[in-house]
DNA sequence: ATACCGCGCTCCTCAGACAAGTAGACTAGT
DNA sequence: ACTAGTCTACTTGTCTGAGGAGCGCGGTAT
């Protein structure tokens, strides 16, 4: 989708017409590809636009050229990073694997949280009490609160992945408010302060069950 | 450490020193860079060296340059693909992402689990009751084993987390049973058979709480 | 058997030329 | 005044030819 109007010019087909090659497993993972006049021969291109081909399949990863010996296979197919997984799957089962990833945050998080991660839960809570009627606002300062239990669960991992699931949901977040606003504010804030109460009384299971209650509910509202 | 003894030839500086600028936010996200023979001069290289630059960057997803109108900023960073992450964070944390996770996926596969789909489980378990002393062939048996129950989960964003994990966890594994191998082999197996039986039962919360107990005993050994 | 050297192959870099495409300015017609 | 068409300057795309630099293999002398 990134074309539909856009020729792609000699070097990007001849990037594809590489990469399918090496995806077919013509040249094996640490192999040599044939020189680059060859190459070029063969797809009948100059000699800079092969170049040009070979440069960015070496920026994805795929290929690796040195000097004096030649261009070598270093991966028989680019690295998926997880935006492009996460753009096709639905957001329904976006919104699961958050539920899997902040209810046991949370759960870490009543285990873990020193007086600061709490000191700065109470700040977000606080923050997104603050009755704005922006909707793109009141989605931030929740996304900033859920932020701030991932970072007192202290667990690298567990807070990439929820970077990398939030803009992917934001949106759906978003439209859904515009479309239908929360009914009553004060019974959500409730929701999340007894989350919070939960980790500073250390209460693991509660702490997870209420997570998962609020996201659960976030689901229904998004499928 | 992909250099340590590898000359960066120009193109590689000049895309280098492209990418710290665009981090550096001298170009906003969708605007136009320099053209190429005005760069090639701030650098002082050719300009064929500057477009193999400006195309290694355009494989990485950072640039997108259009035929007679220029080069432009599509991403202010290199999109990161998991294993670089992965490979950051301790086996500890990874392993509480995956608890996460395929506690998760239990109990969704305890609601969503179709007969092929138990079939395919139960094979899978009997399978790794095969007693090879080889360690190789038990992590990868039971590797495939947790794999049946994602996929019963039937969620495409749980089960690519999965599998990115599974590589980091793998060889911390099998030098762990080399060293201290399993003592009960069949306490092991019936474990992994009540998960079947919970799954198998539409017993949500039992396989959750199983598959959060197996894979706790996992983390405490790796750690 | 070992160490050294040379040679061919490969990638790296540059310069110049022309083609192809875009976008804004300019102009003519309504 | 507005619109449509054209024109032009600038940009990226492609090719060619040339020379430089590094690597690896085989031959040779010790």
């Amino acid at each position: 989708m990134p074309p539909l109007v856009h020729r792609h010019p000699l070097a990007a087909q001849a990037a594809e017409i590489l990469l399918a090659r090496i995806r077919a497993g013509e040249w094996a993972l640490g192999h040599k590809l044939p020189g680059e006049t060859t190459l070029a021969a063969q797809l009948g291109v100059g000699r800079s636009t092969m170049r040009e081909a070979i440069r960015e399949l070496a920026g994805k990863g795929v290929l690796d050229s040195r000097q004096g010996a030649g261009v070598f296979v270093t991966a028989l197919d680019v690295a998926e990073d997880w935006d492009a997984v996460l753009g096709r799957a639905t957001v329904g089962a976006v919104i699961e694997a958050r539920i899997a990833i902040e209810a046991e945050a949370a759960a870490l998080a009543a285990h873990r949280r020193t007086p600061t991660d709490l000191r700065a839960i109470r700040r977000a809570l606080a923050a997104r009490a603050l009755g704005d009627p922006d909707v793109e606002f009141l989605v931030d300062t929740d996304t900033a609160f859920h932020r701030t239990v991932l970072v007192a669960a202290h667990n690298d991992v567990l807070i990439e992945l929820f970077d990398s699931f939030v803009p992917r949901v934001h949106r759906a977040m978003t439209d859904m408010l515009r479309a239908r606003p929360i009914t009553a504010p004060e019974e959500d804030q409730a929701a999340h302060l007894a989350l919070v109460d939960a980790i500073a009384d250390k209460d693991a299971s509660a702490a997870a069950e209420l997570s998962r209650a609020h996201l659960t509910a976030l689901k229904e509202a998004l499928s």
